[in-house]
DNA sequence: CTGGGGATGGGGCCC
DNA sequence: CGGGCCCCATCCCCA
């Protein structure tokens, strides 16, 4: 039947030291690694979420766990694992899992080389023993020390958090660990407010079939995408861009099961939980912005791999490159309008940006720019929608863009943002009027109010902040000194809220819908909501948003995050209030009665499209 | 097939 | 920034 050698290539003993060469493929598990870092970097069969700090890695949960007994804990039972930030950070996580699938060390984007001491304390939190004495062999050859109180020092990415860290707190690091609906002191938070990284906002997926566009959008975030830096890396690092995701998303705890007990450090691990503590704070390794961008030029631009194996060829070169097909376009919402493309405006200033790709959701579009802005940020950050959309006409006539029409103009501007800028700051605009005729040079990042452009969203951020708090001041004291004329405007205008204004002064006016607040930070959210552009999009589906909670709500119902379960039915759902709402129909209560026909609802928006109905002629 | 109700998803926005 | 509520839209079921 089989002859010898091929019946010893399958033979289970296979690859032991004591088999001939012959008898096995040496490239075998190299290949096998390539093929599931190429699938790890495309999120193809990609089932585990991996959230640190405010970053969301995909992978395998077979890889991780064959890498890690941890790793195997965690995945066992979750889909989405949350690592304590104190031991391990994004920036260390992306190494590490780049170790994981091709055995090498690659160089990190931050400043200091690869930090063998961060890394060490993450590898020996995450127990990768391979890792771990690799760093130890750096660190001695170095001549470092990484004894106790020295480990996971500068590089981490993220300052010790306070002296709390405790091995219960590691323990408890994941995500779903929150038994009682709480989530883990840590992780959430951080996502939710990645410090001094507030404009990363890098993508994830949680779909497959979102892959594609996900490598797209994410990279937006580091405007390198259309270059390629994310998905034809050519390090295996890739991956770091397009499983970046930098939002809480996690929001409360699901509740699951208590975690199983975290990693226990080995005794040989130098890198004790403790030796985070004592590291001092790594000092805004993680500079806005430049973070994001650091993702992709870890793919873009890499160091020489720091080895194990030596340098290869890059597994991700296979993937696809700036021209591969952005079919799928991801659409988050079945019903959404097709996306269209705008034509690019003759003699705009981003013309040559371009993208291409059709008929797509702004920020599906990434991988076509071949274009960057200063700073590394893209233009645009809504693909090739981008500049191009700001003029004249909506330039993504999106449904929901339509629909929420309601405000009118703040739907018919597409801004551009640095795709992953969550920064309130961070927010570019572009006129929507004349824009055409425009030309501002360099200065891509055009104020609204005052038409400013500025040649960096950084400039542009810090006007924008001085221009808000100006017209704030100056609206207030409009408010105070305008004197009768504006309180009696105010009065006048108050007509539905009279009676609360009554009650409570609500000095600070909008200048455009006469809406009045109590205080000026409403006031200036509400006042966003009239701006031509959105300062927070999303980086999945480009999407913009004028809240930053708005903004990660919307990403939860990307990745599927429901983390609010019914206790009766275990439905899952992304908002405490559509639980509320939910569990009257465990609870059969009825507490919105229609005053004409005496029906009952669970819900007040269904009593009030019954109500609909009374009052519609038809 | 149609209309109404139940239930849910998503976005806007104020507190 | 999260909570809460409003709105619109949609799907499903059923009469």
């Amino acid at each position: 039947m089989v002859s010898g050698p091929l019946a010893l290539r399958w033979c289970p003993w296979a690859g032991r030291r004591d088999m001939g060469p012959d008898m096995e493929l040496p490239s075998h598990s190299k290949q096998l690694l390539l093929q599931l870092n190429q699938q790890r970097t495309k999120g193809f069969l990609c089932d585990v979420i991996i959230m640190v700090e405010n970053s969301v890695f995909r992978a395998h949960k077979n890889v991780l766990a064959a890498s890690s007994i941890y790793f195997k804990s965690l995945v066992l039972h979750d889909n989405l694992i949350s690592l304590d930030t104190d031991m391990v950070s994004s920036t260390v996580f992306q190494q590490i899992l780049d170790f994981i699938y091709t055995g090498k060390l690659l160089p990190s984007d931050q400043p200091a080389e690869p930090n063998f001491s961060t890394l060490l304390t993450a590898a020996s939190y995450l127990q990768l023993p391979e890792l771990a004495a690799l760093c130890r062999r750096k660190l001695k050859r170095a001549g470092k020390s990484f004894g106790p109180g020295r480990v996971g020092a500068a590089g981490m990415g993220r300052p010790p958090r306070s002296q709390r860290l405790s091995t219960a707190s590691v323990i408890q690091a994941r995500y779903p660990g929150l038994v009682d609906g709480r989530k883990t002191h840590h992780t959430s938070q951080e996502l939710t407010q990645p410090k001094g990284s507030d404009d990363e906002l890098f993508l994830g997926s949680s779909t497959q079939e979102s892959t594609h566009s996900l490598s797209r959008a994410v990279c937006p975030a580091s405007g390198e995408v259309g270059l390629g830096g994310c998905g034809s890396s050519t390090n295996g690092s890739s991956g770091g861009c397009e499983q970046e995701l930098g939002l809480d998303l996690s929001k409360k705890s699901p509740p699951l099961p208590p975690t199983t007990s975290g990693p226990h450090l080995t005794p040989d691990d130098p890198a004790q939980l403790s030796d985070s503590q004592h590291s001092s704070p790594p000092s805004a390794s993680v500079p806005p912005v430049a973070n994001s961008a650091s993702y992709t030029e870890l793919g873009g631009t890499p160091d020489e791999p720091m080895d194990l194996e030596g340098a290869e060829d890059n597994p991700l070169s296979l993937l696809e490159g700036p021209g591969g097909q952005p079919r799928k376009s991801l659409r988050h919402s079945a019903r959404k309008k097709e996306w269209s493309k705008k034509e690019p405006v003759s003699g705009s200033p981003f013309e040559r940006r371009e993208t291409g790709p059709k008929g797509a959701c702004p920020g599906e579009e990434v991988e076509g720019l071949g274009d960057r802005v200063p700073n590394g940020i893209l233009a645009t950050g809504v693909g090739g929608g981008g500049p191009n959309v700001a003029y004249g006409e909506p330039p993504y006539p999106c449904k929901e863009e339509e629909e929420n029409g309601k405000d009118g103009s703040e739907d018919s501007g597409q801004s551009g943002s640095e795709g992953g800028s969550g920064h309130a700051g961070a927010h570019y605009m572009y006129r929507q009027e004349g824009y055409e005729t425009v030309s501002y040079g360099d200065n891509l990042y055009v104020c609204i109010p005052c038409a400013k452009g500025f040649p960096s969203s950084e400039q542009l951020n810090a006007h924008v902040e001085t221009h808000t708090e100006e017209e704030l001041f100056i609206k207030e004291e409009g408010a105070y000194e305008t004197g009768s004329g504006g309180a009696e405007e105010e009065a006048e205008d108050l007509s539905a809220p009279s009676s609360a204004y009554a009650a409570e002064p609500r000095p600070f006016k909008c200048s455009v819908c006469e809406k009045t607040y109590k205080d000026p930070a409403t006031l200036r959210q509400h006042e966003k909501t009239h701006w031509l552009t959105r300062p927070f999009p999303c980086n999945i589906c480009g999407k913009m948003f004028t809240q930053r909670g708005t903004m990660t709500r919307h990403m939860r119902s990307h990745l599927g995050l429901k983390p609010f379960a019914c206790d009766e039915c275990g439905m899952r759902f992304t908002r405490q209030y559509r639980l509320t709402e939910h569990m009257r129909v465990h609870s059969g209560e009825k507490p919105y009665e229609c005053q004409l026909c005496g029906g009952k609802f669970t819900q007040q928006r269904n009593l009030i499209s019954h109500l609909r109905m009374h009052t519609s002629p038809s």
